[in-house]
DNA sequence: AACTATACGGAGCCTCGTTCCGTTTCCGCA
DNA sequence: TGCGGAAACGGAACGAGGCTCCGTATAGTT
């Protein structure tokens, strides 16, 4: 799916910095948030702001390659867990903490998620497209499982989670866990229906 | 507690433009949403940048004077509706409906209200301080019906409630009322307990 | 060594928030 | 009625940040 040999080989010195732009970025990003200004992420990088823009069109581009890895690795997780938990519901509530841990640990990348500003549109496709079949995956074995209900929607959770985790950082009255928690309870079926 | 006649009676010009840059915001705000540059806003009442920020310091005071009605009214709903309803919970999920239908009607304040920005600060203030006391009365009645869970946290909630309202109007995929559905189902007490 | 496609850097433009201060307007008082 | 000064006004101007554009530098090729 990715393209290592199909098409014009880049010049080594723009190889390189690409990689110090990454290296800059994570640094950044921990530093002072995924809403850093484009001009230091540059100066980290020692380069011009032209060179950052060539390589990342948008901010969104620049923040799904630092953080793709931990992306992939959530992905890869929903599976793994589902195999070895005591039940779906296991499954889906650790992975759903995970994913949680994830967002939450970096500033802003929950504020991120949702912005509404065009340019966020990559990022928010990314992670949808790559989680939200994950998700479903484990919401789907957990209802056949009766654990919960039939209904649930992967989009919608995926979503109602993300949202769930904005403002975790900066307000210690605010612990989204607990809100989650109660979002999978609420899905669990009832006893008696 | 409102200060008419308190101090320092402002001159006719002033509270003419005070209240033109009210309804000149509530018409952009319903244009452009919340977020719109103070230009606009300016240029809509007819004024000078200088009147606006002289008038309303911040966005925040702005936007909390033009929805202060609208938040009133969601507060003094709690206790009407905790009386007139079947039930403690029945009155709390049509409160929070209440209070969802408010927040998602206008553009971008569910996102405003969970800005990081200090600026906001004033507006989160305000809605927390004025619903935070009506949410957790209803939280309470419900609890002591033994409806819901006792641990239940009328700030956490309301949090979780406006967050997950955040997107609401630009995504037809998700719809907050599920998520909210989901949030109170889990908040209610099982019955086996 | 010469040549050219690539890549680089950062000045510059734009938008938007916010401040500052010279000008205008209101209104109590003589 | 006319004046003087406090209260308001307006918008130019400044700073911060996003993004573009183009003259310059250089890797890789012949």
């Amino acid at each position: 799916m990715t393209d290592d040999k199909t098409r014009a080989p880049k010049r080594a010195d723009a190889q390189r910095n690409e990689r110090n732009l990454l290296d800059a970025a994570a640094k950044v990003f921990v530093r002072s948030g995924v809403h850093a200004p484009v001009r230091e992420i540059a100066a980290e990088a020692g380069v011009g702001m032209g060179t950052i823009y060539r390589h990342f069109p948008t901010r969104a581009d620049l923040i799904i390659a630092v953080y793709r890895h931990q992306v992939e690795a959530c992905a890869q997780a929903g599976p793994t867990l589902l195999a070895n938990s005591a039940s779906p519901h296991a499954a889906l509530a650790q992975w759903v903490a995970m994913f949680v841990e994830f967002v939450t640990t970096k500033h802003g990348l929950a504020t991120a998620l949702r912005s509404d500003h065009a340019s966020f549109d990559a990022l928010h496709a990314y992670f949808l497209d790559r989680l939200v079949p994950v998700c479903a995956q484990l919401l789907d074995a957990a209802a056949r499982a009766k654990e919960i209900r039939a209904d649930g929607d992967a989009y919608a959770l995926l979503r109602g989670v993300g949202n769930l985790c904005i403002g975790a950082e900066d307000d210690p009255r605010y612990d989204p866990h607990v809100m989650i928690d109660l979002l999978l309870t609420g899905l669990r079926r009832r006893a008696g229906h």
